[in-house]
RNA sequence: GUGGUUGUAGCUCAGUUGGUUAGAGCGCUGGAUUGUGGUUCCAGAGGUCGCCGGUUCGAGCCCGGUCUUCCACCCCA
């Protein structure tokens, strides 16, 4: 009996218009990578169980898809785990392979790896999927694409600011207006907590902290009681909550609350310099935006952390984010490297394209030119003429049978193709072509011999 | 991982307290129109009602399970 075929949850396939408009993204965002002087690796989809591992924090781990060994692999598992069904203990028995999660950790094992062949700065961008056993909802897939721009290397901020370029030079290609990159410092997050006396909680703070804007002063204040931070500290930090005005005020604001802390006078030194450095140079379709709050991103960011929105009105999480991390190839043994880098949401920023209309209409053209099939004698004919068109660099194509010509313009205009070409009996007869622009339904004759002037009205 | 939600034609969705042969719009195929698409008119094809089981004389509809979708948590691109 035949199976219903299915694929796994968190899945998709992609039709031709699709992977066109996908495309017409990652062809934007490299081309700026390029731009930018950064190149291009690759790396395997899965990496060692151990490489991934503990690089993510608790829940990360768990949302890392492990394979299963080959083979018999019961067999080396001891009788006491397997019966005691512990299965944080019997996952590193059974599998030692897990597919990638992000670009970032598998990018510093690369520069530890090949650490002898990097010239620094080292300036890498990689384009590939990523998988996390996660649980779907719009906007979040089980498998996707990231699109990282990561420098190592140098620890000036000067790279902070060419990435927030990137930034905006990405979406302004993209036509995505009043995008909103937010940025925040690890440091300064490390030093409130630190001045509050909540250090030793600091992950909680951060991530209750993170949740002001969706849950609200009186949620954040629930959940870092919840978490165990004093209510002496809470109280501390509420004046944050409030952090309001124009960057300079919110930094100020800041640099009066952190005056005690050589670390926060650190941060924030560092977000002046950017956002100055940002405010002389502009952004064309972005805004730099100081916020305390933002406390996203992973375990090992150490310095700046950046996380782009999606512009208003459009409900969809953050469609990109990155930071700087100083140890992240210290993990695996090359020290004092620093590392700052950025990721685009290929998946996200196509579903906020697709709600604002932003794919240019050019974009699911398959082909520029069809000729109508009137026959064997004429289609015969259409091939030299096809041929100059090709070589001209124009996306041409015959209709493969001689089906009725109602058909086949049909054809033509379903799958948005601007001319259709006539090359019947009568044309046969007298070495011409009839063009047709499927837009504007005119026609126009043009000679054999003069087809390049066709040609260079395309 | 927790709680909820959705699934009917290729697509978007109707479908009455459980009752004969499950509908519409769009799309598709053919014709009006044997060299003119996107407009119009006519006709036609297309369904194991997600899947498995249960209740019932009888289930698209009720019950259980499962898969999927979306939503809120968690976390994140």
């Amino acid at each position: 009996m035949a199976q219903k075929p299915s694929i796994p949850k968190g899945t998709r396939d992609f039709s031709p218009a699709e992977v066109a408009k996908r495309n017409y993204i990652f062809d934007t965002i490299r081309n700026q990578f390029e731009i930018y002087g950064f190149q291009p690796i690759e790396t395997p989809s899965f990496e060692n169980l151990e490489t991934l591992m503990g690089k993510y924090g608790d829940e990360g781990d768990r949302l890392i898809f492990k394979i299963l060994n080959s083979g018999d692999y019961l067999n080396k598992v001891d009788d006491r785990t397997l019966e005691e069904k512990d299965a944080a203990a019997l996952t590193p028995q059974i599998s030692e392979k897990a597919l990638r999660y992000d670009l970032t950790v598998p990018f510093a094992r690369y520069v530890v790896m090949h650490q002898n062949e990097i010239d620094l700065p080292f300036k890498r961008y990689q384009i590939q999927p990523v998988w996390r056993a996660d649980r779907p909802q719009k906007g979040r897939f089980r498998e996707f694409y990231q699109c990282d721009a990561d420098v190592v290397g140098p620890s000036s901020l000067l790279q902070e600011v060419e990435l927030i370029q990137l930034y905006d030079a990405v979406f302004a290609d993209l036509g995505l207006e009043k995008v909103t990159i937010k940025i925040n410092h690890r440091k300064i997050l490390s030093a409130i907590a630190e001045v509050i006396g909540a250090h030793e909680q600091l992950i909680p703070f951060t991530v209750a902290l993170d949740k002001l804007d969706k849950i609200g002063e009186e949620g954040v204040i629930r959940e870092m009681a919840a978490s165990g931070i004093s209510e002496a500290a809470i109280r501390k930090a509420m004046p944050l909550f409030s952090i309001s005005g124009d960057q300079d005020q919110a930094l100020g604001v800041l640099s009066d609350f952190l005056k005690e802390s050589k670390t926060g006078e650190e941060g924030i030194e560092a977000l002046r310099m950017i956002t100055a450095t940002i405010g002389k140079l502009g952004l064309s379709s972005c805004r730099l935006q100081v916020d305390v709050t933002l406390a996203r991103g992973l375990n090992y960011y150490t310095g700046a952390i950046f996380e782009v929105s999606a512009p208003e009105g459009v409900q969809m999480g953050s469609i990109g984010g990155g930071g700087r991390y100083d140890d992240l190839t210290g993990i695996f043994g090359l020290k004092d490297l620093s590392g700052v880098g950025i990721s685009f949401g290929l998946d996200r920023i196509y579903l906020v394209l697709e709600e604002l209309g932003l794919f240019p209409e050019t974009v699911e053209e398959s082909v520029q030119v069809l000729f109508v099939n009137f026959g064997e004698k004429e289609a015969l004919a259409a091939l030299p003429l096809i041929g100059e068109l090709r070589k001209a660099g124009i996306k041409s194509d015959l209709y493969p049978t001689d089906a009725k010509l109602q058909k086949q313009l049909k054809y033509a205009n379903n799958r948005k193709i601007p001319y259709v070409v006539l090359l019947g009996k009568d044309e046969l007869e007298q070495n011409t072509v009839v063009v047709k622009d499927m837009a504007k339904g005119s026609q126009k004759t043009y000679d054999w011999k003069h087809l390049p002037e066709f040609i260079k009205t395309l």
